[in-house]
RNA sequence: GGCGCGUUCGUCUAGCGGCCCAGGACAUCGCCCUCUCAAGGCGGAGAUCGCGGGUUCGAAUCCCGCACGCGCUACCA
């Protein structure tokens, strides 16, 4: 599907997330798919933090959000937003709908409110508000305001329709009959979502509001209130749901949700990135694995699905495994330095001795790692002087102990004698001493790997030998050898 | 209930009237490579394109119904 009109001429866009919790896979990839429209036309990215609602919002969200949005890349233009801030302004644009009658003084309570609800649907029909306010007379206005009776402002919802071009879905429309005379200001005079929103895209000049599909049904309304206050409309663009695997909304029950749980598993963010773009958004054809550049040139609004989709860390994992081999040891080591030394396995001044010996080591243990605390679990038995035994590995490999004791006593001897710890000679005398034996490389490298390392997972023999050093690598053939006897 | 939106392999998707008795990727299965595990390579299985009607010489693609799913339905955001 092509785009259906054109980004004008200096796009902008927004991220307005609120501060009522971590920051949520959901709410990033709408702010992906704004970032990604926003560089890729050369136009605005702006952040707004919807902290109106002071009961839920808290500074920590806040953190997490800039910090979600740093980690990921996702860099925001002009000065960050807070709708909190925007309080008078909102006041006044609703103040304005009423001198304009386009809003009206509503004096119901919300317990006669709520006693309407329900009446409502005892009958079985649906409600919505009859505007009896709507029908009081001036005097019995002005009586009420001048007794200091408390009211909200509510929208006076005109007849007709109301519809918009989608950018995702195309036209849709809404009957205005099916669209109750909305509250715009509490009775305590702070505004209510709708208001703020509004007041805020016009205020910041949005051209193009791009948000989740739950927000379709607030669109009639905000498009309503953009007209009453003499304001140009944005575009609009609905992007799809994520769902968890049962196919419903993707919440907390599901697992991980916020960024910071990817990121904490070991998630590269480039990997998240490209993994969240590929969840509602198609460059057309079989590219898959992207960088947040290849992303920018390719992305078109056209590439929006209409379609929710499911969440699926399977193919989050391969995304990063395919990220991870894409880097560089040198690009990789000082992610993983951090978790190595949040283990406790490393100290920085360790690490920075020996940068070559560090570089090699991160390169061998990428092939086989999805995240990066697949490297950091692998890295165990060339740090710690204590290793852990697979007691699955032991079982396996260490099966016959009186015979495996032999065989790695042959081991260490044909090892100790090597005159270069180098992988030639070492493979040479492995290879001799499991000819002589009658067995094959496959017999004697396996209880080997489990002596070195404790697993039956590892890189190459060799490759785990050379890396563990000679020193490292005899002590622990002699402690293996030890724990045989015992 | 009302309103809105959606529907292509288990999952993410390609597809914009003939190139499609539907292509790729994840997952899954098998083979190759091989000292293990990965990675990589090759191959298999897996979608009557939700269902039913049209339009058309021709439809996954356009139109209309139906079904199912999801979202919204607050003085929350």
């Amino acid at each position: 599907m092509t785009d259906i009109s054109p980004p004008p001429a200096s796009p902008r866009v927004r991220f307005a997330p609120s501060p009522t919790g971590s920051l949520h896979v959901g709410s990033v990839r709408t702010a992906l798919f704004n970032w990604l429209y926003a560089r890729h036309y050369g136009g605005a990215f702006l952040l707004r933090i919807e902290d109106t609602d002071k009961a839920r919002s808290t500074d920590d969200s806040t953190r997490a959000i800039f910090e979600g949005m740093r980690w990921l890349g996702l860099d925001w233009d002009e000065e960050v937003v807070y709708q909190g801030l925007g309080l008078e302004r909102h006041r006044r644009d609703a103040e304005h709908l009423l001198e304009t009658s386009a809003a009206y003084r509503c004096f119901c309570t919300q317990a006669e409110l709520d006693a309407m609800r329900k009446a409502a649907e005892s009958r079985k029909e649906s409600f919505k508000y009859d505007r009896r306010c709507d029908r009081l007379s001036a005097e019995d206005i002005a009586q009420r305001v001048a007794a200091g009776t408390p009211f909200t402002v509510r929208f006076r919802v005109p007849d007709g329709s109301t519809e918009w071009d989608d950018l995702v879905h195309g036209r849709i429309s809404f009957p205005n009959k099916d669209i109750e005379d909305f509250v715009v200001l509490r009775s305590d005079g702070t505004p209510i979502y709708n208001m703020a929103v509004v007041s805020d895209d016009i205020f910041q000049r949005v051209t193009l509001v791009m948000r989740g599909d739950d927000h379709v049904s607030n669109t009639p309304k905000q498009i309503l209130l953009y007209r009453a206050l003499g304001a140009s409309l944005p575009q609009f663009s609905h992007v799809p749901m994520i769902l968890g695997a049962d196919g419903k909304k993707l919440s907390k029950r599901h697992g991980a949700t916020a960024v910071s749980d990817y990121s904490a598993q070991g998630i590269l963010p480039q990997a998240m990135v490209n993994f969240l773009a590929l969840l509602g958004w198609s460059p057309g054809g079989d590219r898959e694995v992207m960088q947040l550049k290849e992303m920018t040139d390719l992305f078109s609004t056209g590439g929006l699905q209409k379609k929710a989709a499911v969440f699926d860390t399977k193919k989050l994992e391969w995304m990063n495994g395919q990220h991870l081999s894409l880097m560089s040891a040198a690009e990789l080591a000082p992610l993983v330095t951090i978790d190595l030394l949040a283990a406790g396995l490393a100290t920085q001044e360790n690490l920075g001795a020996r940068q070559d010996w560090y570089l090699a080591l991160v390169d061998l243990l990428k092939v086989r790692a999805r995240t990066i605390h697949d490297i950091v679990r692998q890295a165990v038995p060339y740090f710690r002087d204590d290793i852990e035994y697979d007691p699955d590995a032991v079982a396996k490999q260490w099966k016959d102990r009186p015979a495996t004791t032999e065989l790695l006593q042959a081991v260490r001897e044909s090892l100790a004698s090597l005159g270069h710890w180098s992988p030639e000679p070492m493979e040479a005398s492995l290879r001799a001493l499991a000819e002589q034996r009658g067995v094959t490389g496959g017999k004697l490298f396996q209880p080997l790997r489990v002596a070195l390392t404790g697993m039956t997972v590892s890189p190459g023999i060799f490759e785990v030998l050379m890396a563990m050093g000679r020193e490292r690598a005899l002590m622990r053939l002699d402690r293996a050898i030890e724990m045989l006897r015992a």
